[in-house]
RNA sequence: GGCGACGUAGCUCAGUUGGUGAGAGCGCUCGGCUCAUAAUCGAGAGGUCGUCGGUUCGAACCCGACCGUCGCCA
């Protein structure tokens, strides 16, 4: 049994949940199923960061105190996982006092380490970003290159953390596996190997954030703050025997673009405090649409919600967690998805069982039969468990549920082979093959369920069991045979019923 | 300007350390079946693996240049 500790970022509470947010957070959810299911110690935190300028002036332009509204948008990004079957362990914020605790000890430490020193810091600095650009990064009329809107002369006392030093470090953490997949781990790398300059990790300019214990005029910026929570949530700083617990076996799932907070800064402020880095940091790349980056007003105008409407959670997790290959860019398309829904969940497995269960209730009077010992389709159960095994610890649960789907595929090309619909009713051959067939319906529900966390459990009563396939034990569960058979099947509504479109 | 990523069938993508005739799903064509959610099964068509050159007995996989797309940094 093993130790699972797995993280999405938390989520700038400043921003509506959209689908990029939707798919990170998906994944870590089906990556905290599947280790369950292996029976590890799993624990899946996510959360919201709440500090910075930006939540302050929204505040200030609704007229009510930063944490009032922190607290109304963080509620946004609750209610989306529930509508997602997001089952996190721990949903943190950063204005939690115990947040605070802890990222002012982290930050001690890595002072008291030599780490941090004082200096003046003066540039163009965009709100909107919260961060600091170069001029010449600037468009014309000092505007900001993201948000197109004019930035701000900032001056101020800043205390620098002295990243510079720590560039020997961080290539070994590096190169020693410490970033996913390769392609990444060469972008982190070539960050390093540029050559890594301290950075500015307070402010004096704003009240809004964690601040410095050795000076109380200063405030951390956000970024440092937030990076702190994957520390903060397992007991570092309140409770060190939960923290060492858990501390580093963490796996952060991020996407592209903060890769460098992930990959540099992070490890590097942790090895500064005499801490380990992070065991894997799992990068993903952007949903685009239409080849395009979804800007975040783009990425608002298709909310998961939507998608739920239509698809149902099921629908809209599988079709993120199969479709997108995890790591490079990805084309979003409701055309495909419709297509990977109608393809895979509606005709491969509902109508599988669908089929199944006609056929028993016809030829075997509705009672289950048991699978046969030596049946074909258990070398093929045995094949697509062990891809899908290898495949999920691999943060690739695309590859995944395609080797689980291989499964179900084969299944219906087993009963076309031996016609069960033609056979003598009540015969041992048919009972044979209708016994194997639930066998797979049966490995399939337990194998799919970090993906398809309704259907699953659908499917599971369908075939006659009890409980739920979430609380299955792998590899034990996806061995051939262990279908009890004996329960009375009754037809029932489709699985998936298709979805039909207007042209 | 420096560094890097990507470019494989109409579409979405697999292709681990170079080696039997280059794959999957979807789509398409033809055929079978009729238990099933017009679902399912089989067969087939379709690719100069971005271009050019190099290394090698042999490269989609290694090296170089170039083209295209996109990033990171300065």
């Amino acid at each position: 049994m093993g130790r699972f500790y797995v993280t999405t970022p938390i989520y700038y509470v400043n921003d509506a949940p959209h689908i990029g947010h939707a798919y990170t957070t998906v994944t870590a959810d089906a990556m905290a199923r599947w280790h369950r299911l292996l029976g590890d110690d799993t624990f899946f935190l996510t959360g919201t960061d709440e500090h910075g300028l930006k939540v302050q002036r929204a505040a200030e332009a609704n007229g009510r105190t930063p944490l009032e509204q922190a607290d109304t948008t963080s509620l946004r990004f609750r209610d989306a996982w529930d509508s997602l079957d997001v089952a996190y362990d721990q949903f943190i914020r950063t204005t939690e006092p115990r947040h605070h605790r802890s990222t002012q000890e982290l930050l001690s430490r890595v002072r008291d380490n030599g780490y941090i020193y004082k200096g003046t810091y003066a540039g163009f600095y965009c709100v909107a970003c919260e961060a600091y650009y170069n001029e010449d990064d600037l468009l014309p009329g000092n505007a900001c290159p993201i948000h197109e809107r004019a930035v701000e002369w900032l001056e101020e006392d800043n205390y620098f953390f002295k990243l510079s030093a720590l560039e020997n470090e961080l290539t070994d953490w590096i190169t020693s596996g410490g970033v996913f997949p390769d392609g990444k781990r060469n972008e982190a790398l070539g960050i390093v190997k540029q050559g890594l300059e301290d950075v500015s990790i307070t402010r004096t300019s704003i009240s809004w954030g964690v601040q410095v214990p050795w000076d109380p005029a200063h405030v951390f910026y956000v970024w440092y703050d937030a990076l702190i929570n994957y520390a903060t949530a397992v007991g570092f700083g309140s409770d060190e025997e939960s923290f060492n617990l858990w501390w580093p076996s963490v796996h952060h799932i991020i996407g592209k673009d903060i890769l460098r907070f992930h990959c540099v800064y992070w490890p590097a402020m942790l090895i500064a405090a005499g801490l380990q880095p992070p065991k894997q940091v799992q990068v993903h790349g952007f949903l685009l649409l239409g080849g395009k980056k979804l800007s975040k007003t783009g990425l608002t105008q298709i909310g998961p919600a939507d998608l739920v409407a239509d698809f149902g959670v099921d629908g809209f997790r599988y079709h993120f967690l199969r479709d997108v290959s995890f790591g490079p860019d990805s084309d979003f398309s409701y055309e495909a998805m419709v297509i990977r829904y109608n393809t895979d969940l509606a005709n491969n497995l509902g109508n599988l069982l669908s089929r199944v269960v006609t056929v028993v209730d016809r030829k075997c009077g509705g009672i289950a039969p048991r699978p046969s010992a030596d049946s074909p389709l258990a070398a093929v159960a045995a094949q697509s468990y062990a891809e899908a095994a290898e495949a999920w610890d691999r943060f690739q649960p695309s590859v995944a549920l395609e080797a689980t789907w291989r499964l179900v595929r084969e299944t219906n090309a087993y009963l076309e082979r031996n016609e069960p619909w033609k056979m003598e009713a009540g015969s041992p051959e048919v009972a044979t093959v209708l016994g194997d067939a639930l066998e797979v319906l049966r490995i399939t529900a337990v194998m799919a369920s970090p993906a398809l966390t309704r259907a699953s459990v659908s499917l599971w009563h369908a075939i006659g069991l009890d409980g739920s396939p979430a609380d299955q034990r792998l590899p034990g569960a996806a061995v051939w045979g262990g279908y009890p058979g004996g329960a009375q099947l009754e037809r029932g509504p489709a699985l998936f019923p298709r979805i039909e479109t207007a042209e």
